[in-house]
DNA sequence: TTGACATATGCCTAAATAGGCATATAATCG
DNA sequence: CGATTATATGCCTATTTAGGCATATGTCAA
């Protein structure tokens, strides 16, 4: 019993890293697989297997043209892990003031910008 | 060549829904071992194989109290999700706006709230 | 020391991949 | 049609890992 299919978690979709260099490339728009392939050290074959899992989560869309195949990010479907890293924003928050203050104590002077 | 440790990255840590949930678990605040597999359908040995996952990355920390140990959130080394997230953030906005545009277009009247 | 409680670890197995490679599928061109 | 380009898939293997269970380790009390 190994961990949730990456091919149905957005989390495990987004743990392998490759997978988030991909969604990288994709940041600045719409690309074919094989710029892809080109912007990565990656065979197409791993791509294109990487490319499928995105799919599944919908972290990607694809839209055919011509024999190529356009993948564009589908941000949308990140928000799961936003949400959940929203639960700990307060913490974290809270974590910073922390460190704030203790700056703060250290100079003994100004607000920090 | 599987994916890259969940010991070393916080990526792969998350990617489990039991270590999310003990993560959770541990919003409220500090907690023993023993209160977390209180709190969740697990054992304790599964509750303590988790706990080290998270804790060599950094996730959680721990201090002895008698025989018990309790672990604390360390949301601070949430940051690299947080930092690779937000690079999606606009264009996550990006289309939310769109999606309000599409919603204003359809009502033809009033703001959403 | 002995025993009870709290937690961590080791061993084992089953399952899920990632990646390599070859190849299937599909679209375009001549 | 045949050749070429673009992408997806299937097969195989090595590796990772979650969980069960037993047990080691550590701490406290009497």
């Amino acid at each position: 019993m190994a961990r949730s299919s990456a091919t149905s978690d957005v989390f495990s979709a987004v743990a392998e890293v490759h997978r988030r260099d991909i969604l990288d490339a994709l940041i600045t728009g719409e690309k074919a697989v094989g710029a892809i392939v080109n912007d990565l050290p990656m065979s197409q074959p791993q791509v294109s297997k990487h490319l499928r899992v995105l799919s599944d989560v919908g972290l990607v869309r694809c839209r055919a043209d011509g024999r190529r195949r356009l993948y564009r990010l589908d941000p949308e479907h990140l928000r799961p892990l936003h949400e959940w890293l929203a639960k700990y924003e307060q913490a974290w928050n809270d974590r910073l003031d922390r460190l704030d203050d203790y700056l703060a104590e250290i100079q003994g002077q100004g607000e920090p910008q």
